[in-house]
DNA sequence: TTAGTATT
DNA sequence: CATAATACTAAA
């Protein structure tokens, strides 16, 4: 019997196959979206299919995608996927997951070296082989031997609980706001949705002097791996390889940056469409009316989503781009003239 | 400058 | 035709 997560599962290795092989991205977001859309489903997958319009009357299902779930429904197997599968190597997934190699270089990999594993990777880069290889230079095949030297050390980056980050949190966010240079620190992302794992921790600050701060942060006696510095963030392994993110950003931004460093993706993309649909631009840095560029909020996140029409919506109820829809109940609508001039 | 990878 | 916007790095 195949169940939605079986679904779920086939969609997201096809894309993931596409995008190795170097299909077209929409094509792969097509596969992603399908699977989302599968993922939120409340019942059974197999009933929509019975039902009158079938699969084609869910959002983001095409021809091609009915056709190809429809088949997995019927007789348990897809084709198609088994076809991918037997041109890609599967254990090239893996090669993807190293932080800084994406599916682009990993198909390089492949296609000028025959590596198709970790383990392959590993030996081609201790026997030198790599060099050579079309635009993998010096720096890139450092920056491979140290991923996999890191992951022989810390195995694949999971998602922790929330509660075994939490000690982290309580101490990074007060030593950063202890800088000279620091106004405010806060965790962001996941952790502030008060998601029950987390992939990494997002901690946003406020600065004038953002670079020292960044120096700072990467220099930590916890730090394992400084994966990248700029001058605006910073990322670093640490903590047997979980991942901390630091966002630094000037004072009077720090709202608009807290919206975005809050996510989810999903509700960044819907709170960004929205504000161009109102002639906006919102990023991390302010809203912004289109036209005129004049900056109409951002200094804090309640102005943000008041300026957008939007009551403040909490952390935890951003995980999905629908909850504007559902949650956010229009200013306009809710609140009372005299109100107005507080956005 | 651009391609690739990355972040929410 | 297709959901947003931006940052960092290495290679060319």
């Amino acid at each position: 019997m195949v169940d939605n997560a079986d679904v779920v599962h086939t969609l997201g290795r096809i894309a993931d196959l596409l995008e190795i092989r170097g299909e077209n991205s929409f094509k792969v977001r097509a596969y992603r979206m399908a699977a989302a859309r599968v993922e939120s489903l409340t019942e059974p997958i197999a009933g929509v299919a019975a039902r009158d319009g079938g699969l084609r009357r869910l959002d983001g299902f095409g021809p091609a995608i009915a056709e190809k779930v429809t088949e997995l429904l019927n007789i348990g197997h897809l084709q198609y996927l088994a076809d991918l599968e037997a041109e890609i190597p599967a254990a090239l997934l893996a090669v993807c997951e190293l932080p800084g190699v994406g599916p682009r270089t990993a198909a390089t990999l492949w296609r000028e070296a025959g590596i198709a594993s970790l383990d392959e990777l590993e030996a081609a880069a201790a026997a030198g082989s790599l060099e050579g290889i079309p635009r993998l230079g010096t720096r890139s095949i450092e920056r491979i031997v140290a991923a996999l030297e890191a992951r022989r050390r810390n195995g694949a980056r999971e998602r922790r609980p929330r509660g075994r980050v939490v000690p982290l949190a309580v101490a990074l966010t007060p030593a950063l706001r202890s800088l000279p240079d620091v106004e405010r620190a806060h965790a962001a992302g996941s952790f502030r949705r008060k998601r029950e794992t987390v992939k990494d921790l997002d901690v946003l600050v406020s600065t004038r002097e953002p670079r020292a701060v960044l120096q700072w942060f990467s220099t930590l006696p916890s730090v394992e791996r400084v994966l990248v510095r700029g001058s605006t963030k910073c990322s670093v392994e640490a903590d047997s390889g979980f991942q901390v993110d630091c966002r630094a950003v000037a004072p009077e931004a720090y709202g608009s940056a807290m919206q975005y460093f809050t996510g989810s993706r999903a509700h960044n993309i819907r709170m960004r469409g929205r504000a161009l649909r109102m002639g906006m631009l919102l990023n991390e840095y302010g809203l912004f009316l289109i036209e005129g560029n004049r900056r109409i909020a951002g200094d804090t996140e309640r102005g943000v989503y008041e300026a957008l029409g939007l009551r403040w919506i909490p952390p935890e109820e951003r995980e999905h781009g629908g909850d504007i829809e559902l949650t956010g109940a229009s200013v306009r609508r809710t609140r009372r003239p005299q109100e107005a001039e507080a956005v």
